[in-house]
DNA sequence: CTGAGTGCAAACGCTTTGCAGACAG
DNA sequence: CTGTCTGCAAAGCGTTTGCACTCAG
């Protein structure tokens, strides 16, 4: 899969930093990866191939293209993670199931209605992508599951 | 405020535990507290009335007295806040303001019609008492934070 | 008495940071 | 050339753990 449907250079150009083989690298691994990548997780994938770049180079890596809203980061479990933020796939949660683990996408359509209600009845205003459920998938029924 | 509306040593020692004073002092402490308290708070407070307490007591405290179901524990921005949780709000959800910080409760009722959809649509069974909403309160409008 | 519970101190996992050298522009 | 970025190593943070001692029952 590639990422090229932005000018990623130019962009990065356009806010004056530089892209050098490490970011490449660090942004092609976490989209090869899919989504939904824990640091440990993308490090190691990086490392394997590029023994040389650093932990710290992944995560300054990741907090950079964050701040240019090439990736976002979502706190699952404690842990960071993240994934590509396509401009397909703008805002949106996530299921986490407590059984299998699998992270899947809550489009952001279905938390409208729901986000309408806080904002009506609390005055709160609550981020459309934050917002972490945890649960069981269909697949890992709560009675098998516990 | 007292936390008496159940007979907690009997409880405990139902379980084949015991009821030590530092146990006590910090039920106590985080009652007073009110609720929503970070361990980094709690031990603070209980450090202030009691030096002798340790900070790993606090922790292993607060543990115990969720596995006992007396204390409910939800994980907010990296720490691990803790509050009673009393008979009398069992499930229950937490929006947090990125604005003054300030964690309010939703109650489960509010998320029954949203939790139905999700079950309903991608077979998701979700927790009731794990989600934490960020966002802003009716006093910090996103206008005059951001 | 006895072992559940404590204080101490050290280690943990994840993340961040200071620094000197390296390389994209 | 310049100063952004890297690798290294070390520290930071919140939390957990091993140990010998203590005290609730």
């Amino acid at each position: 899969m590639s990422h090229t449907t932005t000018d990623i250079p130019a962009l990065i150009r356009a806010h004056g930093y530089r892209l050098t083989p490490q970011r490449q690298i660090i942004l092609d691994t976490l989209c090869a990866m899919g989504g939904h990548v824990t640091v440990a997780e993308l490090f190691e994938r990086v490392h394997a191939h590029h023994p040389a770049i650093d932990r710290s180079t992944v995560y300054r890596g990741l907090d950079f293209f964050r701040e240019l809203g090439l990736v976002s980061a979502a706190e699952i479990g404690g842990a960071a993670i993240y994934e590509i933020s396509a401009d397909a796939h703008p805002a949106h949660n996530h299921l986490v199931c407590r059984g299998c683990g699998d992270i899947d996408h809550l489009p952001a359509d279905l938390f409208d209605d729901f986000a309408a209600r806080l904002r009506d009845q609390f005055g709160f205003r609550a981020d459309m992508d934050s917002l972490t459920i945890s649960g069981f998938c269909r697949e890992c029924g709560p009675v098998d599951g516990a």
